[in-house]
RNA sequence: CGGGCUGUGGCGCAGCUUGGUUAGCGCGCUUGACUGGGGGUCAAGAGGUCCCGGGUUCGAAUCCCGGCAGCCCGACCA
C-alpha cells in the first residue's frame, strides 16, 4: 500500500477527550476514530489490525473444533421475553437498547444466548448431533452508562462469543476445558500475559465462570492473586482465609453498655464518638440488611473496616423492607435478638475473632459496646462477605494475596441448561431414547476492545508497536528526499514492487515529505520492521532496517534476496 | 443515577471576568519558492450557525434563564 494514496491522517495532538495511551494513540496514528460517544469507525490501519485478531481467534477457535457462523444483530423482542431477561432492559445488568420496526419491536443484540438457543435447536434433535460448538464474530450494542478510556468500554463493540451444546453436565464441563485452553492459546499469540479468575457471572447466568484478566494500569477490574498457589478470583468473587474457630465467649467478660450516641448512623461517625483513639472501625461491627437471592430478609455481619461483598441477586434493602422489619432499625442496627424477628444472621469469618464489639442497639440514637459473639448475639451461617484487600489470606493455601488492577478481555460460562430449559425447541433425543435439553457453555470475547489492550501493552513515548501478527502491515518502507533525488524514488518503487512480489504486507511511504515527517509516522503507527532508503544508501547499494520495539538497526544489501532485506 | 469541568474552522487552545471595529494563535489543509536523515523556512490563500433555544441591550462568543452534548470522579457493569 502506498501511503500517498491510503486513507490516513495522523494528528500531533490527541484529542482532549482521549485520556489513556491506547486511545491517544490509536487515534493520533489514525486508526479510529470516534463518531459519538463510546461509538468508533475503525479506518484502514485499524480495520487490518482488528481483522488480525480476527485471524487469530478463527485459527485457534477452527482448530479446537468449533465451527463459525453469523447471528443476527437485530433480535426479535419476542425472543427476550420468553427468556425472562426482557425485563432486565433498561437496568444496570443488562443496558440493552431496543427499536421500533414495521416487523414489531426489536432489540439491537447485547448478547446472544436466545438467539442461539433457539437456532441450534432448530437444527439438532439428536444426541448423535452433539457435541457442537459455534462461534460469531459480531457486534454486539450496550447501552453503557458510561463509555469511556476509547476502544476499552463502548456502546457499540466487536465481539467473539462462542456457544457450545452437549448432552449433559460433564461432556459441557469437558468442552468448557477445550475452549478455555483455546483462549490462553489466542491471548498468547497476541502477546497478551492474561490471567484467568474467578468470578461473578452476572446477567449471563450459570455457576462456574471464569473472567480472562490482562494486568494493565488502566484497567476497570482488580483481581485477587496468591503467588504462592495460583489461586486468583476476581475481587466480586473472591474470599479469604486464615480463620479460626469462632471464640467461646469469655465467662467473666463484662456486660454490655449502651451509649446514647444521637446523629450518628454511621461507622466513622460512631468511631468519633469515643473519647479512646484506641478505637477504630475495625472495632464496630458493620451490619447490613439485606433481601437475599430467595427473598428471605438477612442481616449480614463484617468487622467495620470493611467493605462488603454481597453474593449477586442480594440488595440492601430499601425504606419499604425497614418499615416491614421494626427489628432492624436503619442507622443503629445490631445483631442481638435477630432470629426472634425472623432475621438471619450471616456473618463473614472476620467475626470470629475474640473480644466485643461495638454495634447498633436496634434503638435509634443508642449503640452498644462489648457485645460478645455466643454471649449476646449469634450468628447462623458463616460465610465471606468482605471484600478482599491486599495482605489478606489466600482461602486455599493461607498465604499473602495481593490486588492486581487489570482488564477483562473475555469472560467465560457453563451456563448448564439455563437457557435451553427456558427456550423453545432446545430438547433433543437422547442416546437412551428419552429427551433431553441442552447443556450449554458460552464463551464472549472482546475483539474491539481487544486492539485497545495490545495497543495499551505495546506502546512507548513516540507511538504504537504492534506485536508481528497483529501490526497492519509486516514492513514500513520509506524513501527519503525524493523530490530532489529521483534515483531514490526509482529504487524505492523497484524495493516496494519486489516485497508485494514476494507476498509481503508492505506500507510504502512515498510521499514528499520530509524526513522526520516519515520517521515521526513511522514510529507513531507502529510496524515492526521499518526499512528506510536514503541517497547514501542508493549509492551504497544498502537499505537501512530497524526494529520498532527493539530500536535494533543494520544494513542489507538493496538487491540482496527480500527475506535478507526485511530480515526474517 | 450523584458530583465536577468543558463546548469557539479538521485537531489543540486564547478571547468571556469588565458587552463595542473585520473573532485570534499554533498544528493541519491549498498554491509557490527554498530546504532535504527526526514533525524545516518564507510568502500568499481557503476554511467559522463562537453547542442549541429564549431573554437583557442600540449592540452578545462575552451577561441572564432553559436545554443538549462531551469528558473526568463516583455508583454500576456481560
Amino acid at each position: 500500500m502506498r501511503m500517498s494514496r491510503l486513507l490516513v491522517r495522523t494528528l500531533r495532538e490527541a484529542p482532549a477527550d482521549a485520556e489513556v495511551a491506547s486511545h491517544q494513540l490509536l487515534v493520533r496514528a489514525g486508526f479510529i476514530r470516534r463518531l459519538a460517544s463510546g461509538v468508533y469507525t475503525f479506518l484502514p490501519l485499524g480495520l487490518r489490525v482488528l481483522h488480525n485478531i480476527e485471524g487469530i481467534i478463527r485459527e485457534e477457535l477452527d482448530a479446537a473444533g468449533c465451527q463459525e457462523l453469523l447471528l443476527p444483530a437485530l433480535h426479535p423482542r419476542e425472543l427476550w421475553e420468553q427468556s425472562g431477561r426482557a425485563e432486565l432492559f433498561g437496568s444496570d445488568a443488562l443496558p440493552a437498547m431496543t427499536v421500533e420496526g414495521r416487523g414489531g419491536s426489536f432489540v439491537l443484540g447485547p448478547t446472544h444466548e436466545e438467539v442461539v438457543t433457539v437456532t441450534v435447536g432448530a437444527e439438532v434433535d439428536s444426541y448423535r448431533q452433539l457435541p457442537l460448538t459455534v462461534y460469531q464474530i459480531q457486534v454486539k450494542f450496550r447501552d453503557e452508562a458510561r463509555p469511556r478510556f476509547g476502544l476499552l468500554r463502548t456502546r457499540e463493540l466487536i465481539m467473539c462469543d462462542g456457544y457450545s451444546f452437549d448432552v449433559d453436565k460433564d461432556a459441557m464441563q469437558a468442552t468448557y476445558k477445550v475452549v478455555y485452553d483455546a483462549y490462553l492459546r489466542i491471548f498468547a499469540r497476541m502477546g497478551l500475559d492474561v490471567s484467568p479468575v474467578e468470578a461473578e457471572s452476572g446477567a449471563i447466568g450459570g455457576d462456574v465462570n471464569h473472567e480472562f484478566m490482562v494486568p494493565s494500569v488502566v484497567g476497570e477490574d482488580h483481581f485477587v492473586r496468591c503467588v504462592a498457589c495460583g489461586y486468583a478470583a476476581n475481587v466480586e468473587a473472591a474470599t479469604r482465609g486464615g480463620f479460626g474457630e469462632p471464640a467461646a465467649p469469655a465467662s467473666d467478660a463484662p456486660a454490655v453498655v449502651d451509649h446514647h450516641t444521637p446523629e450518628r448512623p454511621g461507622i466513622d461517625q460512631v468511631v468519633g464518638f469515643f473519647d479512646d483513639t484506641s478505637i477504630t472501625a475495625a472495632d464496630l461491627l458493620k451490619s447490613l440488611a439485606v433481601v437475599d437471592d430467595t427473598g428471605r430478609p438477612v442481616l449480614v455481619l463484617l468487622p467495620g473496616d470493611r467493605e462488603a461483598r454481597l453474593p449477586s441477586g442480594w440488595r440492601m434493602f430499601d425504606d419499604a423492607d425497614f418499615a416491614a422489619h421494626p427489628s432492624l432499625v436503619k442507622g443503629y442496627i445490631g445483631p442481638m435478638g435477630q432470629q426472634a424477628a425472623g432475621i438471619t444472621v450471616v456473618a463473614d469469618l472476620g467475626v470470629t475473632r475474640p473480644g466485643g464489639w461495638i454495634t447498633g442497639a436496634n434503638q435509634a440514637d443508642h449503640h452498644i459496646s462489648g457485645a460478645l459473639l455466643g454471649r449476646d448475639f449469634i450468628v447462623d451461617e458463616w460465610g465471606s462477605y468482605a471484600q478482599v484487600v491486599t495482605g489478606d489470606s489466600c482461602p486455599r493455601c493461607g498465604k499473602d494475596v495481593d490486588l492486581v488492577r487489570s482488564v477483562e478481555a473475555a469472560h467465560t460460562f457453563q451456563l448448564g441448561t439455563k437457557y435451553s430449559s427456558v427456550m423453545t425447541g432446545s430438547s433433543f433425543v437422547a442416546e437412551d431414547g428419552s429427551e433431553a435439553i441442552f447443556s450449554m457453555g458460552c464463551y464472549g470475547m472482546g475483539v474491539s476492545r481487544l486492539l485497545a489492550v495490545v495497543a495499551e501493552e505495546h506502546h512507548d513515548d513516540k507511538g504504537l508497536a504492534w506485536p508481528t501478527g497483529l501490526a497492519p502491515f509486516a514492513v514500513h518502507l520509506a524513501s527519503l528526499g525524493t523530490g530532489r533525488a529521483p534515483e531514490v524514488a526509482e529504487a524505492a518503487d523497484a524495493l516496494y514492487e519486489r516485497l508485494v512480489a514476494a507476498g509481503i504486507e508492505v506500507l510504502y511511504d512515498d510521499r514528499d515529505v520530509s524526513p522526520g515527517v516519515k520517521f515521526a509516522d513511522a514510529d507513531l503507527l507502529g510496524i515492526p520492521v521499518r526499512l528506510v532508503l536514503g541517497a547514501k544508501g542508493v549509492a551504497r547499494g544498502i537499505v537501512e532496517w530497524r526494529s520498532r520495539t527493539t530500536g535494533e538497526e543494520r544494513e542489507a544489501d538493496l538487491n540482496g534476496p527480500v527475506e535478507a532485506v526485511v530480515g526474517a
